[in-house]
DNA sequence: CCCGATGATTTTGTAGCCAATTTCGTCGTA
DNA sequence: TACGACGAAATTGGCTACAAAATCATCGGG
């Protein structure tokens, strides 16, 4: 572990792949044994993670992994669905027709996965989807934005992909996306994406209700 | 200059301020001696600039003030379009009279501005009337990343205002989204902040052109 | 049982060290 | 003169040690 940009990644990695309790401190010298690495670069790297909204660091108190209310992931997909809207009209404007069968083989990679009902190749190909999308839209700043804003709900959309029947609500609105830009429609591949994500939103509006219903029963 | 998070706003303001030329390699003594403070803080702040996209750090090479290439600058403009158009649709939802009041006021300031030819308030008053639209639209996550944005361009917004005529199409399009506001119509706000926002996209746009004919006459 | 004080833990900030790498200048040669 | 190689200086990368400030937890007294 010699740069810091390493443990950057790694402190990153771990984050997002929930190896720390929610809310939990961050202490630098676990992180220095954790990572073998020297306390200077932990703390070069914790700062960077604060403005990348991962961790939530407070004077002499230290950083905590954030934890990110419903109400908050609510407002980030709200903006999500601007992006990814953006994305998928632009996507529609260039796609070729390479990258237009390779969005069908994804969408079929999908379809499959719901069939044999294995929620984890589907969470998978779903993620390779809209990243594909991105590249074809080419629009650096948008891509940047989405996939900052993605990496501080990973937790959430663990949750939501357990919800029952929501994978083929999932597939079918991916399959109309897919379908408007492979036919270069911009407008259309914006739309089915809004609703796409809109559906998202609702599914986590009933996260919260039903949190709120526990919260409440406490 | 005692904890880090001075140096880092001391050394954002800075930048931002144009108090560095383009592209100038920031040198960390060179920093440590403007600012009083250890190379330690610098070090911490750096990284962080550099996750908000205002310095590019390259291994060995150090920072430079990142020149953000006209082509980005459309870009970024794209994505605040569809962010503040959402924040002004959220702000005719959650208007209060006295907030529409100051709106108002805001918007006769820059009446009075274009009217006395003084370019430098009405630059003002323009960014506190978007900023108080924000703040009404109380978005959050919409309105850290519309900041981060508008932070990587000040040095574009600086020219866009000098060019003839400019302020006087933009106060007839804010005085729509005031309009639309204060009337409580979340699509028109929506819609005329979109606009207002495309036609700063076409003013980028024209700068742009100019910008490859001069390189083109060299 | 509750509250405050004290000590330990933790973080913050500084100073300085050395290694690695880049960059710039100089010298030698074609 | 022009060009390339070599070397020295400058700069960053990474680290350790240490002092200071704040917080946390435990313990004792009321």
């Amino acid at each position: 572990m010699a740069d810091e940009g390493a443990v950057l990644d790694a402190l990153r990695d771990a984050i997002l792949a929930g190896e720390f309790a929610a809310g939990q401190r961050l202490v630098e010298v676990d992180l220095c044994e954790r990572f073998g690495c020297s306390r200077f670069a932990v703390r070069a790297a914790i700062p960077v993670l604060a403005s990348e909204g991962l961790v939530d660091v407070q004077r002499h108190r230290g950083a905590r992994v954030r934890v990110i209310p419903v109400s908050e992931a609510i407002e980030i997909t709200e903006v999500r669905r601007l992006l990814e809207g953006l994305t998928a009209a632009r996507a529609a404007e260039r796609v070729t027709a390479a990258q237009a069968a390779e969005l069908a083989d994804i969408v079929h990679e999908m379809r499959a996965a719901v069939e044999a009902a294995e929620l984890l190749r589907y969470s998978d190909s779903n993620a390779r989807l809209h990243a594909r999308i991105r590249s074809i839209a080419a629009h650096d700043t948008a891509t940047r934005m989405i996939e900052r804003l993605r990496a501080q709900l990973v937790r959430h959309q663990f949750t939501l992909a357990l919800i029952p029947g929501r994978p083929a609500v999932s597939l079918a609105q991916h399959e109309r996306i897919v379908a408007a830009i492979v036919a270069r429609d911009p407008d259309a591949a914006e739309a089915a994406m809004r609703d796409h994500i809109t559906s998202v939103i609702e599914s986590l509006g009933s996260l919260e209700q039903s949190a709120s219903n526990q919260s409440a029963r406490r």
